[in-house]
RNA sequence: GGAACGAUGGCAGAGCGGCCAAAUGCAUCCGCCUUGAAAGCGGAAGGGUUCACGCCCCGGGGGUUCAAAUCCCUCUCGUUCCGCCA
C-alpha cells in the first residue's frame, strides 16, 4: 500500500510514477482516491469534534451528580443524548468512506524505483548481466526437451502426478527427486552464513495474504481452504513478511534476514494450456526463498547482495544464465526494483525465469504493519521488505536434464549437487534406485 | 471435538462505570553521587492520526449508558483438564 499522505503533498507526482507503469484506470482510482481521503479528513473531523463535546458533558454529569444537583445533571445528559445520534451518523459514514478508500488503496500498484528502467513490457527488460557459460552452440543430444528425457530416465513420473492430483501437477522419483532435494539443500547451505532457516507454515489466513499483496486483487491465482478460511502460500515470501506483522522492531534487529524452504502452490488460473508439458510451470514446487527486513537506507545493498547470492547459486550450477532488470511495465504490483535471472534450457530453446530478487519499498511493510524504531527518534517507522528466490526446483531441475544430457541418455549431475547424492554423479537409464518405470 | 479459566504498556502485574493513557515492580534512558562501576537518590519515557485543538487505541467486532479497561453478547487466541492423533 502507497502512503496515502503522498496523496495529499505529491499527488502530481504519484501520478508521473504510476504512468510509468502504463495504463490509465490506475491513476482515475488514485484520484479517487485522494477525493475519498479528503472527505474522510472532513467527516473525521466533525466526528471528534462531536466526540469531544460529549466526553466534555460526561465529565459535567459526573460533577454534577456528586454536587448533589441531578436536576442540572439531566439536563446535560439530554443535550449529549442528543449529539450522540449526530455522533453515530457520523462514525457510521466514516466508517463506510474509510472502507471504501482502503479497498482502492489496496489495489493501487507501488511506485517504481527512480532508477528502474521504462518499459512497455517483458520484452523491454534490459539485459545486466550475460549470457554467461553460453556455448558457441549446443550438441544434438542435448536438444531433448526435459521431459523426453527424464520420463525416460524413470525420473519424472508426471502421467501419475496427473492421476493423482490432476494436470500441471509433477512427480519426481528416484534420483530425480533426490536432485530436486539436492538443490534446495544447496540453496540453504549457500546462505546459511547470513539468513536464519524458517520452517513456516504453508497454509495462512486472508490478512496474511492481503499483507503481501496477493489479496485482494489476485484472489484467483491463490488456492483456498473456505471451510477454515485458509489459504495455500504461492511463496514462503507470504509467511516470511507477516512473520514480524503488527510488531515494532528495535533498529539492532534489522536487517532482518530469513530464508525457508516451502512448497509453493499456483492456480496458475490465467495461463491454463501454456507450459503445460514438463516442469516449466506447476501448480505445486518447492522454492528456496531468502528475505529481510530492513531500514530503508540499507535495502538498495541488500537488494545488490541478494541478487549476488542468488547468482552465486546459479552459476554454481554450470549452466548459461543472464540476469535481466524487471522494467516498469514488467514489474509486479507490490515491486519497487526487480531483477531476475534466466537459465538456458537448450531442449526447449528458453530462457527460464528461475530467480525473481526484488526490493518492496514500504508498500508491503504498511500492509503488514511491521515498524522499526530508532535510538533517538519519537514514533516509528515502516520497514522496507525484500525477498527473492535462492532457488526455484522445477525450472532448474529442467535445466539441468537439458544441459548436461550425454549422448548416451544419462544425465551428469553438477559437481555441486555430489555431497547430496548419496554418492551418485551421473543418472542413467539403468539406476538401480529406479525401482519402477513410468506407464509409457 | 468437550470443559474451565484467561487476554491491560518492552516484560510482570493492579485497576469501585466518571478523578484512567492507566498504579506498582523489573527493564530502558538522563542527571546526582563515585577514580570508574554497582548500590542509593532525583528525573524522563507508549502508539496512531491531526498544521493545531482534539480524537482514537487496555486481544478483534458488536451492544448497554450522558459516560466503558471496567457491564452484556460474540469471535479469535492462550493456559489447564478430557477425548482423538503423526
Amino acid at each position: 500500500m502507497i502512503d496515502v499522505r503522498l496523496l495529499r503533498s505529491d499527488l502530481a507526482g504519484v501520478h508521473a510514477a504510476l504512468a510509468r507503469r502504463g495504463g490509465t484506470e490506475v491513476l482515475d482510482q488514485v484520484d479517487l482516491a485522494a477525493r475519498l481521503d479528503q472527505r474522510l479528513r472532513d467527516i473525521t473531523a466533525q466526528r471528534d469534534d462531536i466526540r469531544h463535546q460529549v466526553n466534555d458533558l460526561s465529565k459535567q454529569v459526573g460533577q454534577l451528580r456528586k454536587a448533589g444537583e441531578s436536576a442540572a445533571a439531566e439536563g446535560v445528559m439530554a443535550t449529549s443524548r442528543d449529539l450522540g445520534e449526530t455522533e453515530r451518523t457520523l462514525a457510521a459514514e466514516h466508517l463506510d468512506v474509510s472502507e471504501q478508500l482502503r479497498q482502492i488503496l489496496l489495489r493501487i500498484p507501488n511506485l517504481p524505483h527512480p532508477d528502474a528502467p521504462d518499459g512497455a513490457g517483458e520484452a523491454d527488460n534490459p539485459l545486466v548481466k550475460g549470457p554467461v557459460n553460453m556455448p558457441a552452440e549446443f550438441a544434438e543430444h542435448q536438444r531433448v526437451p526435459h521431459w523426453e528425457t527424464a520420463t525416460a530416465l524413470g525420473i519424472l513420473d508426471n502421467e501419475r502426478a496427473t492421476k493423482i492430483s490432476g494436470a500441471m501437477f509433477t512427480m519426481q522419483r528416484g534420483l530425480g527427486a533426490t536432485m530436486a532435494r539436492a538443490l534446495c539443500q544447496l540453496a540453504l547451505d549457500n546462505n546459511a552464513d547470513a539468513f536464519e532457516e524458517v520452517r513456516p507454515p504453508t497454509l495462512v489466513t486472508t490478512a496474511t495474504l492481503t499483507a503481501t499483496g496477493q489479496l485482494p486483487k489476485f484472489a484467483d491465482d491463490a488456492y483456498s481452504i473456505e471451510r477454515d478460511d485458509l489459504w495455500a502460500i504461492p511463496t514462503a515470501e507470504v509467511p516470511l513478511t507477516s512473520l514480524y506483522a503488527g510488531e515494532v522492531l528495535d533498529d539492532t534487529d534489522l536487517p532482518a534476514r530469513m530464508m525457508a524452504q516451502t512448497s509453493c502452490f499456483r492456480r496458475e488460473a490465467g495461463s491454463a494450456g501454456r507450459d503445460t508439458r514438463g516442469m516449466l510451470r506447476t501448480h505445486e514446487f518447492d522454492k528456496v526463498e531468502i528475505l529481510a527486513v530492513a531500514m530503508p537506507e540499507q535495502a538498495a545493498v541488500l537488494l545488490d547482495e541478494m541478487v549476488v547470492r542468488a547468482e552465486r547459486t546459479i552459476a554454481s550450477l554450470g549452466m548459461p544464465y543472464r540476469i535481466v532488470e524487471i522494467c516498469t511495465g514488467d514489474m509486479g504490483q507490490s515491486h519497487y526494483r526487480s531483477f531476475d535471472i534466466e537459465v538456458y534450457a537448450p531442449g526447449c530453446d528458453k530462457w527460464l525465469e528461475v530467480s525473481s530478487i526484488s526490493w518492496f519499498s514500504d508498500y508491503q511493510a504498511r500492509r503488514a504493519d511491521i515498524r522499526f524504531r530508532r535510538p533517538l527518534a519519537r514514533g516509528t517507522e515502516i520497514a522496507h521488505t525484500l525477498n527473492g528466490s535462492a532457488l526455484a526446483v522445477p525450472r532448474v531441475w529442467a535445466a539441468i536434464i537439458e544441459n548436461f544430457r550425454q549422448p548416451d541418455g544419462s544425465v551428469a549431475i553438477p559437481r555441486v549437487l555430489h555431497p547430496y547424492m548419496r554418492g551418485a554423479t551421473v543418472i542413467q537409464p539403468k539406476d538401480p534406485a529406479q525401482a519402477m518405470t513410468g506407464p509409457t
